[in-house]
DNA sequence: TTGACGTGTCGTAATATTCCGATACCTTTC
DNA sequence: GAAAGGTATCGGAATATTACGACACGTCAA
């Protein structure tokens, strides 16, 4: 094809395009701060709406709408309980990916002075 | 406080909201299949920003704003080689989340199943 | 029954993201 | 120097996301 210089090795084993929509669209409904806690909690045990929205400092009812997009995803698992409704982790990827993003940002740590000035 | 009904522990390892902020936009930058596609090129060797437009199937200039979005995150390096812009990966943890992003919608490609042989 | 509680839904305003054409650099080639 | 190639930036239209108030519902307690 058209290699004018050496960038490295022509790609050969990439996710198609269409699969990639797919990982987006689940990383995007991933990438909220209160769902994050959401899902950090989950990946510890089971809780309801009220708690969780305590965690996240958030209105219940906005609780709500947060972990219905994510049991669209197929992320979670609701069970009722009365006048209480249970969730619990679905998607077994969620440790990991979570894994991952407190390996990058800390599992506790504190917002210490980060630098989000880059050079530019 | 009392709790009503046993959910489970309260966890009090929790990121703080802050940090998880943070999180949450580098999530965002990655939700986009186009630069999901350049991630795990990148992720593969370097490339020009052409070769990533043509790979993701758009046009130069909008791989070049992607590039430029993930370059702010600190996701991304560039290197000026004549008229030519070379990217290469800077955050390793890119390498372990496309890796949890690859596992869970598929390395290779489509729709298809693993080795499962059909009919005929 | 009545009322309080816990969740979920609706409508909407504010905000952010994505895509695209046009165009401005800078570098190499002629 | 002029033209062409490769990238980057700008402005704006189309679209998606977020937060929030108001309220509807089912359940529990008295």
């Amino acid at each position: 094809m058209a290699d004018a210089k050496r960038t490295t090795a022509p790609p050969r084993n990439l996710t198609s395009l269409d699969r990639l929509g797919l990982a987006a669209e689940c990383l995007r409904t991933l990438a909220h701060p209160h769902r994050l806690r959401i899902v950090q909690m989950l990946l510890h045990g089971r809780y309801a709406v009220g708690e969780l929205a305590d965690a996240c400092e958030i209105p219940s009812h906005m609780a709500s709408e947060h972990l219905r997009l994510m049991q669209r995803c197929g992320f979670l698992n609701v069970t009722k309980e009365g006048r209480r409704v249970f969730y619990t982790v679905a998607e077994p990827h969620l440790a990991s990916i979570m894994a991952c993003i407190e390996a990058r940002f800390g599992g506790v740590k504190a917002p210490r002075a980060r630098a989000t000035r880059r050079a530019s």
